[in-house]
DNA sequence: AGCCAGGTCTGCG
DNA sequence: CGCAGACATGGC
């Protein structure tokens, strides 16, 4: 065993789907390199492989991987919680293991401004982008890894969030960083208050909406009844929860209102939790109206003019 | 090529 | 209020 290794046994009643966690989307700085999941977490490389109930990992320690993997948390019990209806339960099924991280409520804050009105691998080379352009080189990795920059890092002055390719983006991660920047411990502050009042806070941020705010809730806070509302959700639940009123175009602030508070009081306090079992099922889910990737088609490359 | 993407903000009526 | 457009960029 390398130095610096470790491993630690799951509970066989505590199920992990370690590759599921980490690729659903909730993170966006993990990567598959010969069967290892790296990441970096804080400011050093983590290595973590999974076979079965067994989790090696590399440059942390067994109690911050627990926690950072929620494993403290009864995933049955959550589960159990929120299989209220056939269509969660077939999502719990496919998907049983994931678990929602605990993730760095600052990191999570900017991905989720990112993370607006574009594609999952779009928001994971912005987050890199501003790693490589903003952060610190890392331990433990080469010397391309770099840790998630800090909010005096992103703030309006130190500018030139140009080269990082966020578009209009760059000007809330701007904005919102200034403003942690000269509020140190604004986050702490809002771990500690009522839902709500997070919520409303973090809609202050620029660039924060309905949506983002309850991915940071769910994500970096860990509120795990938040229920955020992006176009899969909505299609799925306009498909098999709350029907799309008639005549519109069914996506207003006012329709996603609606399904956030269909989902938090027909799942209960884990709503976060079914929230993510239903957008990582997406494909699976897809019928009417939802638009799945589909087979690719293969042996006809386009003509190259 | 063109539509769409884990939406938010602004400016109207 | 509530709604329509704009918005930078790139994945597919």
């Amino acid at each position: 065993m390398l130095p610096g290794m470790g491993v630690l046994r799951l509970r066989d009643d505590q199920p992990l789907d370690l590759a599921l966690s980490l690729s659903c989307g909730q993170a966006f700085r993990w990567e598959q390199r010969e069967g290892w999941w790296e990441g970096v977490v804080g400011a050093s490389l983590w290595k973590v492989r999974q076979e079965g109930n067994r989790l090696t990992y590399s440059g942390t320690t067994a109690p911050a991987v627990r926690r950072y993997l929620a494993l403290d948390e009864d995933l049955p019990v959550i589960l159990a919680s929120i299989d209220r209806d056939p269509v969660v339960h077939r999502s719990i099924e496919a998907c049983r293991g994931l678990r929602i991280l605990r993730q760095d409520p600052w990191e999570t804050l900017i991905s989720f401004i990112c993370a607006t009105n574009t594609n999952i691998p779009r928001i994971r080379k912005m987050i890199a982008s501003l790693a490589r352009c903003f952060g610190s080189r890392v331990t433990g990795g080469d010397d391309s890894l770099y840790s998630f920059p800090g909010p005096e890092d992103l703030s309006g002055s130190c500018g030139d969030l140009g080269t990082c390719r966020l578009g209009y983006r760059d000007r809330y991660v701007a904005g919102t960083a200034t403003i942690v920047a000269e509020y140190p411990g604004l986050l702490d502050r809002i771990t500690e208050i009522p839902f709500d009042q997070a919520r409303a806070a973090l809609l202050s941020f620029p660039g924060v909406g309905p949506k983002a705010a309850d991915c940071i809730l769910l994500f970096g806070f860990h509120r795990l009844e938040a229920f955020p509302v992006d176009v899969w959700i909505r299609r799925i639940m306009h498909e098999y929860y709350v029907p799309p009123p008639h005549g519109t175009k069914g996506s207003s602030e006012k329709e996603d209102r609606r399904i956030r508070e269909f989902g938090r009081a027909h799942f209960g306090v884990y709503a976060g939790y079914a929230q993510e079992y239903l957008f990582c099922a997406r494909e699976l889910l897809g019928g009417e109206g939802i638009r799945s990737p589909g087979p690719r088609i293969s042996g006809t490359p386009p003509a190259r003019r």
